[in-house]
RNA sequence: GCGGGCGUAGCUCAGCUGGUAGAGCGCAACCUUGCCAAGGUUGAGGUCGCGAGUUCGAACCUCGUCGCCCGCUCCA
């Protein structure tokens, strides 16, 4: 839920770095770019993979029950029939004409106003607690300016999709209360299509999956016959997935084209399992954000409130991130019940159950998910970690990433670059690094300028050889946040970092 | 998608009432430099988002298109 906005200035400051020092492009950028797509450059491509190599060994590699999955992007079409998104993954949209509003259709509801069975005209509220007293004011108002006796009907709040296009011209629009100013209902079905093979009938459509929780269901019996697991277990999984939305919007925080990272956790549907394997993982997944170096004061729960759930959930929490243009979604975690294996049963014909040896029952399994993009979780990296401070009253841009996801985690400088045994010694000790580190050579300049640039793009250390090198083997490490130098040997150069990084 | 604003070098911008582009920073090379964006010299980089039209002539006017920002909407 988006709460106040704060100035945009800080947001366009970032896109700005990042397209500058090669963190993120525009997609087909020389073409004009493409709405909704975004590349990743040298930076952003090691930053991102750095995100996703320490989701992957928190939440899989360091777990005894979770399991990893890598499913394909295009599924058969019939996965999305179950999972309900060929029907259902389309928000039919109204525009009023008037006041140039856009509205979700099923966000309005209308009524006819009947006195003593005769219709005098249209109500139209939008959706709230409230909307049922709001509508009868409304109808109780026409009646009154109409001048007409008689006992008012209850009203019959309908969405709006319900409408039937006779009454299209009827309704009035809740902005302005003018009949007819609104649009009919259009489609938006939000996931991408392609033909799979050479003919380019009906019977060869195909999606781009809109998200990866399908491919996890469908495999949930690959798996379990497959390898061992016991519930409670979970399945992650790591991919791109694909929405054509109505508006891409802030950067990479919702784009076309993104990675989500998501882990299924099976188990038992007991009433008593759920609550509390649901409070493990909001707090889980929450530690995790911790550990890669976004600020807590960012971070916030937002429980969606019991009557905007799906029928099927019992329960979604969504970790915010205060991100420069309101606090937003950062990871759902929603416990959906055993629906989608559910649905699978049914549309696949194949039994999803689940036999538990620890009291001999056979079930369908719940689910508990955790779903995060790897997109908006770097996108708030780089705003937890942007920061401009001072240092001898010059300004400094500094992105403080947490060595383990930092791109680069050490700069080597010689500390002038005409001594050649300077030159010679750093050379080696990179070279030496290189085979376990992202390092970073650089003679270039005064030795200001390349700790200055090494900050802004979020290098935590700097190892400077200087004269005292050739003399005694040691090395300064500089520490980007403190801007603090300490002296070790230069053998001790990779513990150093192994320890920083790894911890 | 609808409405509003915007689009000149990597960045920030200048460019008069239309006469085919400049500055600062950054970048590269060399010199200098014993620790936090220093100094000097040289240099690279733009068919002014793209495409049409008007005009003798368009960065500047018109239309279209793509993209960016804001609102409606969206939720990983």
């Amino acid at each position: 839920m988006a709460k106040e906005k704060k100035s945009g200035d800080l947001m366009e400051t970032i896109v700005s770095l990042c397209r500058r020092r090669g963190f993120i492009f525009q997609s087909s950028e020389i073409y004009g770019g493409l709405n909704g797509f975004f590349d990743y450059g040298p930076l952003g491509a090691e930053l991102r993979k750095n995100i996703k190599d320490a989701w992957w060994q928190h939440f899989v590699q360091t777990r005894e029950d979770i399991v990893g999955l890598d499913a394909s992007i295009i599924m058969n079409p019939k996965v999305w029939e179950a999972s309900g998104h060929v029907g259902g993954f389309s928000d039919p949209m109204v525009d009023c004409k008037e006041s140039k509003m856009r509205y979700r259709a099923d966000h309005i509801f209308f009524s006819e106003v009947k006195v003593d069975g005769k219709v005098i005209g249209y109500v139209s509220v939008m959706e709230s607690p409230g909307m049922e007293a709001e509508a009868k004011s409304a109808a109780e108002k026409m009646k009154r300016k109409q001048g007409i006796q008689g006992e008012l009907e209850a009203l019959s709040l309908r969405d709006y999709t319900e409408a039937k296009p006779e009454e299209y011209a009827l309704i009035p629009s809740p902005a302005t209360g003018i009949p007819g100013s609104l649009t009919e209902p259009r489609d938006f079905n939000m996931m991408f299509q392609t033909h799979v093979g050479a003919l380019r009938d009906e019977s060869a459509i195909a999606y781009l999956r809109p998200e990866t929780a399908q491919g996890i269901f469908a495999n949930f019996k690959n798996v379990t016959d497959s390898t061992r697991v016991k519930i409670p277990f979970g399945i992650a999984q790591i991919g791109k997935a694909f929405r054509n939305e109505i508006t891409p919007r802030n950067f990479i925080f919702r784009s076309r084209e993104f990675e989500q990272m998501e882990i299924e956790y099976f188990i038992d549907p007991s009433e008593e399992t759920w609550p509390k394997v649901y409070r493990e993982w909001i707090d889980n997944c929450k530690a995790w954000l911790e550990s890669i170096g976004l600020k807590t004061d960012l971070l916030s729960e937002y429980i969606h409130p019991e009557e905007k759930l799906s029928h099927y959930s019992k329960g979604t929490t969504d970790i915010m991130f205060e991100f420069p243009f309101g606090v937003q979604e950062l990871w759902g975690i929603a416990c959906r019940g055993n629906f989608d294996l559910t649905q699978h049963e049914n549309h696949s014909g194949k039994s999803l159950q689940y036999f538990d040896e620890s009291n001999r029952e056979k079930y369908v399994p719940h689910v508990v998910e955790p779903s995060v993009g790897v997109d908006r979780i770097l996108l708030a990296v780089l705003c937890s970690a942007y920061n401009e401070d001072e240092i001898d009253g010059e300004k400094r841009v500094v992105l403080h990433f947490h060595p383990r996801i930092a791109p680069i985690k050490a700069a080597i400088f010689p500390l002038v670059k005409n001594k050649p045994e300077l030159m010679e010694k750093a050379q080696a000790l990179y070279t030496s690094l290189q085979k376990r580190f992202p390092v970073f050579f650089d003679a270039s300049g005064n030795i200001g300028r390349r700790y200055r640039r090494q900050d802004e793009v979020g290098t935590p250390f700097g190892v400077t050889l200087d004269f005292d090198t050739l003399e005694d083997n040691t090395v300064t490490i500089r520490d980007r946040d403190t801007t603090e130098q300490t002296r070790i040997p230069i053998s001790e150069v990779a513990s150093f970092l192994d320890r920083k990084i790894y911890g």
